[in-house]
DNA sequence: AGCACGCCGACT
DNA sequence: GTCGGCGTGCTC
């Protein structure tokens, strides 16, 4: 008997996807075990892949591909790990290397292809017998001045030929096959771009090219990304230009290990009463040494912070580690502050905008237990904590923490499972739990514990709802109220701060033909165009494409636009207008696109250096700021009419968050919340800051129509660029699951809805449809589903068409 | 997805 | 008569 590798493979899609067999080597025996990585040759190619090495058994590999080389000396992935990958494989329908992936930090990912080294090294002229083709081969190895340029021989367009030339000599003895790896790791630079020396706008570029490069020459140096956005232009211009030799990369050295820009003194935490009781009870689960899930309700300002800072002491205490995590980014820096403050060097933080090597470099101090807080936005749940005392999930109910492509996880549910598999205290957090967990809390599967006063002398902000249907009653057609510019005023005469929100980017949000009355639409998506005054561009958000504001009108050819709506960068103008003196902060991602904007700019508005910051939600959360005490929120009613069941959540958070910003510390604070439907329930509850209230309906509401959490909702996802393919396919596929729920016994209740549109359509040039099933997400429905999947697969339904399966995501 | 095989049209 | 177009099928 020989020995049999079962392998998990990347690179491969989840409608095949499964552990493939290998035989083992000899000479690797003693490496491969359960845990390590390999490199297999995988497909018709036999290209290298990544592989993780889930078993190693004894068996019969004759007809089995061998493994070609292990990556780890010792196991990536622990029983704990494994238990995580195979929960997501089961629960999410990825891939087992995309549930591998969230495990293994990407700074130790490689890529592989087949290399070959001579044996030794032969005078020249030493092999007369050789066909040509063969010597002229061990001539180019024998001239290459390094292994990389060895390795070069082997890739692009003379690959198959050399090859193939390659493994006659390997046969003859004078070649032997060794693979090239290239490891990812991330630099700790980030780069610039600049016009090279010398070079001429005017010269051979075309047109999208020559914009780049005059916007650079005024702007100097600045990231591929920003490059791109000033002349409205996509990344590979960008890209096309560096390989043109045109522009020139500068590189500059940020620091490794993220410091934060927020200094902080750390202020010894006194708790009040009531934070004192909710720290006590929540104390008492997490001393009786056994997994427990909690969801903590406190109002905004309630000081929730201040209670996970006493429960970390007590963790640490024990020598244990804790995961704290955000819902966004933007959120890190400022409790990055807070937190090193009180901790030290003993907090990382994780986030998907740290390079590969901060990553590595944070991901080896979480092993090592260097580390015991982990801060961090949905991905840190998967931190390498050994021992793990308690997960905090701060803004529990926000949708950031589902993930929304592959592997399609829930944060939440992975968070579960890590504190049962180590004993832990789950902790959620919210001013706005979802529908779904205060529910679960009433049922009694979570403890319920609440924070309704504000810390110290801090009281609610007074709440002004504005309904701008009467402003245009009284001739005012601004997107902003004359109460709320009123307000601005005084607020900035008083010399304290506002905070703006305006969910939307951009100047305009679409722009009409004067002459025809078309919209302007982009050919790729089924969304209208945003116009860019700061760059003179309409602009898709969603697939990036780009024209030209003054361009003519693709139906007509006419030159008169006209461009309405308002996004961040029409309200900043306004503003500017009304308030000349004071320093506006404008906050979206086109403003925040370089790496650590988020933390400069927040840094100084906290620092006062700005009255008034404008942005989108990125500024609605979870931030600290002593000196607002305005807010004012315009289109408030943005998601309120989406059609989504999620909706009115959606709108109670948004409102809820961003009004609670305002007056968080001695001073009162005010919240103007800009609406057309002021009398509309969810936005009187929020108004009132009364969650409780809003849950009521709500639940009421979701129970009445079937929605969670009175089931669980599959969407069964595809897409292709062929509009016909994909109708095809998604209603073959509603048939298909037709049968298989009619035939199920009656045990598997489920509500099967037809096939219908995505939201966007189209999307990047792909037709997007989905099917919704209304079920249990049990594991006899999610074998249903995958059988139906497979059904289909045989069905040959899937070769133009991809699908996913999403449990529980966005509609 | 990604790669090689095969079966038809535009060339020397 | 051949080169290469992309449709088709498979991945240990």
């Amino acid at each position: 008997m020989a020995t049999v590798a079962k392998i998990a493979v990347e690179k491969t899609v989840f409608t095949f996807d499964k552990l493939f067999s290998y035989a083992v080597p000899k000479t690797l025996l003693p490496n491969v075990r359960r845990g390590v990585r390999v490199l297999v040759p995988f497909g018709r190619g036999n290209r290298l892949v990544q592989g993780m090495v889930f078993s190693v058994e004894t068996g019969d590999d004759r007809h089995l591909k061998q493994v070609v080389s292990v990556l780890d000396l010792e196991p990536m992935l622990d029983e704990n790990a494994f238990g995580i990958v195979e929960f997501m494989v089961d629960t999410t329908f990825c891939t087992y290397y995309d549930a591998v992936r969230c495990l293994i930090p990407a700074g130790l990912s490689v890529t592989a292809h087949e290399s070959f080294a001579l044996i030794h090294t032969p005078d020249r002229g030493i092999f007369p017998n050789l066909p040509e083709e063969e010597r002229e081969l061990l001539r180019l190895m024998l001239q290459a001045d390094s292994p990389r340029e060895t390795d070069m021989l082997f890739t692009g367009p003379q690959k198959a030929a050399r090859l193939e030339i390659a493994r006659k000599l390997v046969e003859k003895g004078i070649l032997k096959e060794k693979p090239a790896i290239t490891r990812k790791v991330g630099d700790h630079l980030i780069r610039l771009v600049k016009p090279a020396p010398g070079v001429d706008p005017e010269g051979l570029f075309t047109p999208k090219q020559r914009e780049v490069l005059q916007a650079l020459m005024s702007s100097g140096p600045v990231t591929e990304k920003e490059a791109a956005y000033n002349a409205g232009a996509s990344d590979s211009v960008v890209k096309a230009l560096i390989k043109k030799g045109a522009l020139v990369l500068e590189e500059k050295e940020v620091l490794r290990t993220p410091q934060p820009i927020f200094e902080r003194q750390a202020e010894p935490i006194s708790l009040s009463a009531e934070q004192q009781e909710v720290f006590q009870q929540i104390l008492a689960l997490y001393r009786s040494g056994k997994a427990s899930a909690s969801l903590l309700f406190g109002v905004t300002g309630s000081g929730k912070t201040s209670v996970f800072i006493k429960l970390i002491e007590e963790v640490l205490s024990d020598n244990r580690q804790v995961i704290l995590m955000v819902p966004e980014i933007a959120l890190t820096p400022q409790l990055l502050g807070t937190f090193r403050a009180h901790f030290g060097a003993q907090v990382a933080v994780i986030h998907s905008d740290l390079s590969a090597g901060e990553r590595l470099d944070e991901d080896k101090r979480i092993r090592s237990g260097e580390a015991r807080i982990i801060i961090g936005t949905r991905s840190s749940v998967f931190a390498p904590c050994r021992d793990l005392g308690m997960i905090i999930m701060d803004e529990e109910g926000e949708h950031s923490y589902k993930s929304d492509s592959t592997p399609r996880y829930h944060a939440r549910d992975i968070a579960k499972l890590r504190c049962v598999q180590h004993g832990a205290t789950l902790l959620l957090a919210s001013a706005t739990p979802s529908i779904e967990s205060y529910y679960a809390a009433q049922k009694g599967r979570y403890h319920l514990f609440a924070l309704k006063k504000r810390y110290g002398k801090a009281t609610l902000p007074e709440v002004k709802l504005i309904n701008m249907l009467d402003e245009e009653k009284n001739y005012n057609f601004s997107p902003i109220s004359d109460a709320l510019a009123e307000a601005l005023l005084e607020t900035f005469e008083r010399k304290e701060q506002s905070i703006v929100l305006i969910n939307r980017r951009g100047y305009a949000t679409f722009a009409v033909c004067l002459d025809c009355g078309e919209v302007a639409r982009c050919p790729n998506c089924s969304v209208t165009l945003t116009y860019h005054k700061a760059n003179g561009y309409l602009m898709c958000h969603y697939c990036g494409y780009t024209r030209p504001a003054n361009a003519p009108c693709t139906h007509c050819g006419g030159t008169h636009m006209r461009t309405s709506g308002t996004g961040t960068q029409r309200a900043e103008d306004l503003i500017a207008k009304q308030l000349p003196t004071a320093r506006i902060l404008r906050m979206d991602t086109d403003t925040t696109t370089s790496r650590y904007a988020y933390e400069e700019k927040f840094a100084q508005f906290e620092a006062g250096e700005y009255d008034i910051m404008i942005g989108t939600q990125m500024v609605a959360k979870g931030l600290n700021f002593p000196g607002v005490t305005l807010v004012g929120v315009l289109g408030a009613d943005q998601y309120l009419y989406s059609g989504d069941f999620r909706s009115g959540e959606k709108t109670f958070s948004l409102i809820t968050q961003v009004v609670g910003r305002s007056g968080r510390f001695e001073k009162p604070g005010a919240a103007y919340i800009q609406t057309i439907s002021p009398e509309h329930p969810v936005i009187q509850d929020a108004a009132r800051q009364d969650y409780v209230s809003f849950y009521r309906d709500e639940i009421m509401m979701r129970k009445a129509s079937l929605q969670p959490p009175f089931c669980d909702l599959a969407v069964i996802g595809f897409s292709s660029s062929d509009e016909n393919e994909v109708r095809r396919t998604a209603g073959e596929m509603h048939a298909i699951l037709k049968t298989r729920l009619t035939m199920a016994d009656p045990q598997l209740p489920a509500v099967l809805l037809g096939v219908s549109e995505a939201g966007i359509y189209r999307l990047n040039g792909r037709f997007r449809l989905r099917i919704i099933l209304k079920c249990k997400n049990n594991r006899r429905m999610r074998s249903l589903l995958r059988a139906a999947i497979a059904e289909g697969e045989s069905k040959r339904l899937f070769q133009k068409t991809s699908v996913y399966i999403d449990m529980n995501g966005e509609l």
